[in-house]
DNA sequence: AATTTGTGTTCAAAATAATGAACATTAGTT
DNA sequence: AACTAATGTTCATTATTTTGAACACAAATT
């Protein structure tokens, strides 16, 4: 066999899951994320548990990453949670760095007849993918859009009032603090 | 205990690693993935196994999915195809073309003071590793969050009034309109 | 055709992930 | 403080993944 885990003297699980491995080649830990998550949406693990029907015992042991999580448990627990599992497979730690856009400095589109306002609030660097908007609109405002190309995807949040999406031929009315994701 | 795959009668293993469970609650299927992925390196599953440092034999029944691997399999398998992990799993995501979240399906994170209300407006479906809040705090509210992983990068936008963000020892003051990217 | 060689599958044993119950710990009440 | 309720951790057991060796099958070589 290639690299054996130490056998563990006595108890049934190693104490560390990945206790043998050097630090760029291990695993993603999902423990923290879930562990975020499951708070996030105020759950214990005693209702995580009843509603992924995964056992309280082991989200409690991968939430610390002291079980190496099967892919169906991941799962259940990903559905659980309504998170897509490939979500909980980032981790470790982050290097931030600023980028801050002045008022004045975010360029804005608007009609002419000033019934709506398109700030454009950025790409973000690495992923260049995804584009950031603020859209404004008086009663009765109109925007036209573009197709923003085959496979592109909209998430639409409503801070206040009422706005009517159509795209192709659905269509859908949104009302304050509602979220459409097309 | 919830569902239970019936006891296998004699063999060790399960026949079917996910027998029980219907085809919309299903993890991801890796094995055909992971098959193509060998084949297109043009590996055999013993070449794989040590590149992997995974077992053929798991090999194997992991590509005809007659095994649900664990994470630790799942990511050494990656690592040996220099394929992202997220990249193997992703293949049988679903992704709805609408998806309406509710107000009230919202999921909403408050401090006990009530100072301030985070709103997680979700997770883009296939740029998963995108997500999208909503964040109202009054006068004085504070909100402490966790790192969310090696390589993030937030994107801030300030609708109304004033805020100030700290990450790690930097810190910067957003004022109305501003955007602030980290 | 028989033999070797390469490749994938199955077997029995070992390692460990998952479970439910008991235990520990914290938070809230009397 | 003591008691209770709620939440998280550990324990003993069970279920299943993982392993290495043996097996089966096919393709190539003699």
């Amino acid at each position: 066999m290639q690299q054996k885990k130490e056998a563990s003297s006595s108890s049934s699980f190693a104490r560390d899951a990945f206790a043998g491995q050097n630090t760029s080649d291990r695993p993603p830990l999902v423990g923290k994320e879930i562990q975020r998550l499951r708070q996030e949406h105020q759950l214990t693990l005693d209702e995580l548990a009843s509603k992924s029907g995964v056992s309280k015992s082991i989200l409690s042991q991968i939430e610390r990453d002291h079980s190496n999580p099967t892919l169906s448990t991941i799962w259940r627990i990903s559905q659980a949670l309504k998170q897509p599992l490939v979500d909980m497979l980032s981790s470790g730690e982050e290097k931030p760095r600023f980028e801050h856009l002045k008022v004045n400095q975010t360029p804005v589109v608007s009609s002419t007849d000033g019934k709506f306002v398109l700030k454009i609030l950025g790409t973000l660097g690495t992923v260049s993918t995804l584009q950031w908007y603020e859209f404004k609109a008086e009663e009765g405002g109109i925007l036209e859009s573009e197709s923003h190309g085959s496979g592109s995807l909209e998430n639409l949040t409503l801070v206040s009032g009422k706005l009517l999406v159509i795209s192709g031929t659905e269509s859908r009315e949104l009302i304050s603090g509602e979220t459409l994701r097309f």
